[in-house]
RNA sequence: GAACGGGUAGCUCAGUCGGUAGAGCAUCGGACUUUUAAUCCGGUGGCCGCGGGUUCGAAUCCCGCCCCGUUCACCA
């Protein structure tokens, strides 16, 4: 075909591919198959093979059958023979086909395979003579047709616009890229299983709800036809979950989406996924034993030990963490003493000393919080629990019993993430409405973020919630930790960016 | 929302002082029966993010816009 146009642009590339899947349909294949009986995956025939040898006199006699499946990752032509690295979810090894042993035909037929074709191939796995583990081919099948050209080989991709956009060229060209999120259903999977032996119920509450509560953020919106209302995409289920532990159930938890509208950065997607557990007759005190026991439990599981990497420091795990009051740690890490103030402008004039910026909307509980985000939190590198947090920025957490102005909270920090927060939760349905009121006042003040009064969780609480603790974990964040990520958006499948034309 | 950095072939990247748009890989053609970033020979491939401006001449300088990243603000 002397007309034949040698290009290559992107479109040029599909086309050659297109081709010679026609020149594969007209010699009667099928370029997309509906099957292919494997006799192993590659990691077990590696392995098969490799025990075979360990065990034999003549090691170089060694070869088993097999019939294995992968991706095309790359190839060598050599005239009358010709070799191929496959690559299915695990592992890779290297296909040897030879024109005498396929065939002719099927040999010519390898012209119309390319990198990123699914092929099958049926042979024996034995080493070549510089030591590779191969599969010298008698037959191969051709899988799947790939109609467009994969990043290169060596570089992989490294845009990170295309590997967040197409995670799935991602996936194939940095197969490292699967280990994280591996990571991140290990992690998942051993907190599921961790408390589920403990009796802890999975349940689903809605993500569609009339009033977006439980946390002070701002809500996506959306619409329902045909009650034509406006719904709110929830920002935390946690006002649901509460209204099962009055119900009866005494121990529950749920593993899904949040939504909140608002900044997206290297710690912030606007959809992202929450744990949250709650347990009857239980105080924030127990929990945070339970908490450090789970968490590490986790970090174990998926690292293997107490010990781990983040963003070049190390961590080091192991029980117990350290447990800090939050206005101890201001003390410790601002030098100033919060406790001794109950003052708003007191408190903002302690927090400027400190070299905290504070303006004239922040109350005194955004003032400590304030500091605690800007002088403690980035000290916050090994595990550490601070505990006991203003009442003015825990509206749905139970006043301590000790000293009513602050709450029976506290959050877990690892690698200065903030990890989990958690509470005794308030069970008051008096207090509850008072604190919702004390919200709705701030609400005017112009805070969008405040919490709306939800009467029916208020009905909810007057029918009675024995003690119960809460406890929420941000497993994005958890992920990133474990699988040293900087950056939510890599350890998210498919991070929100905006949407292209 | 702000500052800074980036956007050049399918992928990874060069591109000097404003003077014909480059390399490697991929791809196409050819050689090669143990290679493994195979090798050798010969080709194709570009809206230089988009739109204006300055200039004889712009990937390059200026202005506006789009997208991505980082930091900051807000937040978990």
């Amino acid at each position: 075909m002397s007309e034949e146009q040698h290009h290559s642009t992107e479109e040029d590339l599909r086309q050659h591919r297109l081709d010679k899947l026609e020149r594969i349909r007209a010699r009667g294949d099928e370029p997309f198959k509906y099957i292919f009986e494997r006799t192993a995956t590659i990691t077990e025939a590696r392995a098969t093979f490799e025990e075979q040898e360990n065990s034999a006199e003549d090691k170089a006699g060694v070869q088993i059958t097999a019939a294995l499946a992968g991706r095309v990752v790359s190839f060598r032509d050599h005239g009358k023979s010709a070799f191929a690295d496959i690559r299915d979810e695990h592992a890779r090894v290297q296909v040897y086909f030879n024109q005498k042993k396929v065939g002719e035909a099927a040999f010519t037929a390898l012209s119309d395979l390319d990198l990123g074709d699914f092929i099958g191939v049926n042979g024996v796995v034995h080493r070549t003579r510089t030591g590779e583990i191969t599969i010298f081919a008698d037959s191969y099948t051709l899988l799947t047709k790939s109609l467009r050209a994969l990043p290169e080989k060596y570089h992989g991709l490294t845009d990170v616009e295309t590997r967040y956009r197409q995670r799935y060229l991602d996936l194939v060209a940095n197969p490292e890229v699967l280990d994280t999120f591996r990571k991140r259903i290990k992690l998942i999977d051993t907190m599921r299983t961790w408390l589920t032996a403990r009796g802890f119920l999975e349940v689903e509450t809605p993500m569609l709800q009339p009033l977006a509560g439980g946390a002070s953020a701002r809500p996506f919106i959306t619409h329902h036809n045909t009650y034509d209302c406006d719904l709110y995409m929830r920002i935390a289920p946690e006002l649901y979950l509460k209204r099962l532990i009055v119900g009866g159930f005494e121990r529950v938890f749920e593993i899904n989406r949040n939504f909140r509208n608002e900044g997206v950065d290297t710690r912030h997607n606007p959809e992202f996924t929450m744990m949250e557990l709650y347990e009857a007759y239980q105080d924030y005190l127990g929990l945070m034993d339970e908490t450090e026991e789970l968490f590490c439990a986790i970090i174990d599981a998926v690292n293997g030990g107490p010990e781990f990497e983040y963003q070049g420091t190390i961590i080091n795990a192991t029980r117990p963490w350290k447990r800090l009051a939050l206005f101890d740690a201001i003390k410790e890490y601002a030098g100033i003493d919060l406790a001794a103030t109950r003052d708003r402008d007191e408190a903002a004039k302690l927090a400027k000393s400190a070299g905290v910026k504070i303006d004239n909307t922040m109350g005194y509980g955004k003032i400590v919080d304030e500091v605690m985000s800007a002088c403690v939190k980035p000290k916050l590198v090994q595990p550490t629990f601070l505990y006991d947090y203003p009442v003015e920025i825990s509206p749905l957490a139970k006043k301590h019993r000790d000293n009513p102005a602050i709450t029976e909270r506290f959050q877990a920090f690892i690698g200065t993430l903030e990890l989990c927060n958690a509470f005794s939760e308030l069970n008051d349905p008096i207090d509850q409405r008072d604190r919702f009121m004390q919200q709705a006042k701030e609400r005017e003040r112009g805070d969008e973020e405040a919490q709306i009064l939800d009467e029916d969780f208020i009905t909810a609480l007057e029918i009675g919630m024995p003690p119960t603790a809460g406890l929420g974990i941000g497993i994005d964040r958890l992920a990133m930790l474990l699988t040293n990520s900087g950056s939510i958006r890599d350890v998210i499948l498919f991070p929100q960016l905006r949407p292209t034309e």
